[in-house]
DNA sequence: TCGTGCATGTAAGCTGTTACATGATTCC
DNA sequence: GGAATCATGTAACAGCTTACATGCACGA
């Protein structure tokens, strides 16, 4: 059981899917391709912690929907109990900005430029999810507080990629007037 | 040659250091251990595009101070007009947070407290490499604008790490205010 | 004397990426 | 007719982590 075995577990704890659906909803913290969730899911199947239906669909091919047993749910919350490792980065976009000093000016600008129209996708990216997460909220019945406990923690989290996105095109932002007034 | 390489490359090139500066250095924006550093650093300069100088120090250890050749900053410069991949981010706490379900609310308070408090140091440690920088930015002289030229990209991306956990900061804080209301 | 910081290095093993593979449907 | 999306899988290789290894200086 390593990390990303933890985090699948995790989110299919949330809500039933498969290792299709997984990946998508990996990628907002965790990157992860499908050569390396779908030999997982067969472990965590094989250890007992997941099961999966096959589900036939129209237009679509079949595909595996896997949920967690009680077992793999005693085993996340033993995982929740553990120290947490802090985050990795790795942003090659930082390692060429670094060195903006061998660049031109222009190319500079289109490196942020770049980056600046990757976080605007980025946000428009998150602002869907938050659309849908609103309506699968909405289906599900609301509590108290407005959010049915199990979409509580993917709430937060898009709120904080939400902040995070706009925070990086800020920062664009200065950077691009910063170099026009040099 | 793979990123990290043209990283190495990229920092050397600001300021001549050691293997063992470059951890530090690395560390904001490419998580890299010196059993990684080393070997690449060997093999930087068996192909020309680095080389050291052995400098004694008092009380500490003689240490490799690697700078750039002519041939280095050839290819930093190429590498430097190929596209840039994405960002990739692995954060273990983001996947705890997503089944935030699973625990009692003591957890999660607990779980937010531990990341708040991260944040927290490591906006004071950036806040100290700031002025570390404006220190060097002194002793290597100002030039128009404020900043010369070499430290523009480092100044430029402190600030960007400065933004980032000042919203990581936020979002714990609302995160646990809302944890409260409910 | 024990831990921490400075400083460099190697090796084994695990993780992650890229490429290979298949196949239906939908849109241009 | 070709590209994109949905859907799952394997294999080879590159990259990263953990552990092993050394040695001096300094403070508690």
């Amino acid at each position: 059981m390593n990390t990303l075995s933890y985090g699948l577990l995790s989110a299919i704890s949330i809500e039933s899917c498969s290792g299709y659906d997984l990946i998508e909803r990996m990628k907002l913290f965790w990157k992860a391709d499908h050569s390396q969730i779908y030999p997982i899911l067969g472990k965590l199947e094989s250890q007992g912690y997941v099961r999966h239906e096959s589900v036939k669909q129209v237009n679509k091919p079949d595909k595996k929907v896997y949920f967690v047993t009680d077992s793999g749910i005693e085993v996340l919350k033993k995982w929740m109990a553990e120290p947490t490792s802090e985050p990795v980065i790795r942003d090659e976009f930082a390692l060429k900005m670094h060195s903006i000093s061998m660049f031109d000016e222009e190319q500079t600008i289109a490196l942020l430029k770049e980056r600046r129209a990757l976080y605007e996708q980025r946000l428009a990216d998150l602002e869907a999810r938050n659309e849908r997460l609103r309506l699968k909220r909405e289906a599900y019945g609301e509590d108290d507080s407005g959010i049915p406990t199990q979409f509580l923690g993917p709430f937060f989290l898009l709120e904080r990629e939400i902040l995070n996105a706009k925070t990086e095109l800020k920062w664009c932002d200065w950077a691009l007037e910063h170099l026009g007034t040099r």
